[in-house]
DNA sequence: CTGAAAGCGCTTACAG
DNA sequence: CTGAAAGCGCTTACAG
């Protein structure tokens, strides 16, 4: 900028000027300052003027694993609302780790960005409190913080309900719950809307039936075989997540098998044989939401933070729809 | 940091020494910086350091839709070369549109990312003449640009003549193809390689029998009427992109259905009925060598730009081993 | 071991 | 309409 100065033998905030479109520049000097630029190839540095402006018209959204369809479906609704707003987007996986989300989290405000949108892998968000008080605002996607600030969830606990009754409805009395690690929120609070119906439907509930754990592949298999064979087996099963759910129809046997409800839906969930019912969510109105209120929050919105809840949708499409003793 | 110098009662290189961990302080010292540091909840600005550095320690990826899951595989292939170089990911989508991808792609370039992975939406990309010749490194992934730049590409050729000679192989003659607008080079070699296999087999093309055009469901329910109905009918379906296999498995009817190979691995394609059979790429294998080449450049890797090509894998599951006539 | 000066590339306030 | 000065928050190069 000072060589297009120097070329244009004008001054730097002449340059600025032209540079910015602002008014008040006499068109041969906006013309002289023009021919520097294009002689001398100059493209404005933004991160120099967003240092002296204050904001840095970037936000970061701070995921559990980007591969996966429900983060990347997150990702690019946040994304459109910030690119609305003129704001760019960072992005990054913690991997369910919560040393990674930290290290990450703060990363992201040591390059002071605009606002932070976190998924989080961990418990304790106090690391981001210094950094809230000093005016980032921050939003919880998914699964609440730790600190007071806003968070936008699916109805967990509703949709494993209405999921669970849904089975029921269909005659279903013994019925599994296969879901995620207990310390994730969604899957505790998956774990209470299925209890919830049970009770509700005055159904007894065996702690055999529930079980929880990491969703790979093996662990998902032991959980089916054990829940699906022998003379107390359930006649349905509930799979609490989309990871739960994929593994659960690779180890469940082509014929006899159990009815079956899963939390989120799958791209090809409709063309299975049955088709597969499922609870979904709405992870474009999750992501939406949550940039939404960021960037009402950076507005200058000063209400106590809140919880914003997007409901779930059951789809049935004919696996939870099958009575027992028949499937 | 000039607070904490004054709070510290010491020089501003002295609190720079103690945040950036450098040695020659005295632990005195060290410790009253480190007092006012806590006192004052400083928190070094990035920005602001990597300004005066000269770098961003950033790197953006251009795709076309980050929510699809060819490139949500690929933006987290990225995002772990990026973090084990300490670098933040910026992501954006283009939305297939070249308008889009210039104004994110310079966007990108004003903020002085170190470099950029850019899934081309457009054609020309002379706008990133200037970006390139000032020294920022630029890798074309998925498809090839139109400067002289890096591209990390899938063999698109290789995998659809394998496709299609595969059902070749299991006695199919008349063999449909119905792709993505001709336009896209992805889209433009897979047909190629269609064409090849057909060509290396003797057998002629009915320029009726290639279909090409938008992904959208309608367009592809069309297609696939078109082809499988009425005396010429295929007796075989090479869908070539995960969209098109996505409609086409929609409209296809459930019995007497051709037999089909579609380009691209879907999450569920194993449990369908017939499995499917697909050419799958390697997202992850492309975008790690596409920020692995990105850094090397980076690092100072100066010979002329390369294309680097990943092989595809045929991965028959049912859908492409049934015989003309039965389906 | 420690710090005052200059500068990264821009903008904000302020004179002319 | 135009520009010189000061400053955003840090680091680099240099004295002490």
């Amino acid at each position: 900028m000072k060589d297009v100065a120097a070329a244009a033998g004008v001054g730097l905030k002449t340059v600025s000027r032209v540079v910015n479109g602002e008014s008040g520049v006499t068109p041969e000097m906006a013309a002289r300052v023009q021919a520097a630029i294009e002689a001398l190839g100059f493209r404005r540095n933004d991160s120099a003027r967003l240092l002296r402006t204050g904001r840095t018209a970037s936000v970061a959204l701070l995921l559990e694993d980007i591969s996966d369809p429900f983060s990347s479906a997150l990702s690019r609704a946040v994304e459109q609302v910030a690119a609305a707003e003129g704001c760019l987007l960072f992005t990054g996986s913690s991997g369910e780790q919560p040393h990674r989300e930290k290290e990450l989290a703060l990363a992201f405000c040591a390059r002071r960005v605009d606002g932070l949108i976190v998924v989080p892998a961990g418990h304790d968000h106090g690391y981001l409190l210094p950094e809230v008080e000093s005016g980032t605002p921050v939003v919880f996607l998914d699964r609440p913080g730790s600190i007071a600030a806003d968070a936008v969830l699916s109805d967990n606990a509703g949709g494993a309900k209405a999921g669970t009754a849904h089975l029921i409805a269909h005659g279903h009395r013994r019925i599994g719950f296969i879901g995620d690690l207990p310390t994730i929120h969604t899957a505790a609070e998956r774990a209470r809307g299925y209890r919830e119906a049970m009770a509700e439907a005055g159904l007894p509930v065996d702690e055999k039936w529930i079980d929880c754990g990491p969703t790979d592949r093996a662990r998902v298999a032991a959980a089916v075989h054990r829940l699906t064979t022998g003379p107390d087996a359930v006649t349905a099963l509930f799979t609490a997540n989309n990871r739960v759910t994929l593994a659960a129809l690779h180890h469940l046997p082509a014929t006899a098998r159990p009815a079956l409800v899963g939390f989120d839906d799958l791209e090809l969930a409709d063309l299975l044989t049955p088709a597969l019912t499922v609870v979904a969510q709405d992870p474009v109105a999750l992501g939406a939401l949550a940039a939404r209120r960021l960037f009402d929050r950076l507005a200058g919105e000063a209400s106590p933070p809140a919880r914003l809840e997007i409901p779930t949708l059951l789809i049935p499409r004919g696996s939870g729809e099958t009575p027992p003793g028949e499937g």
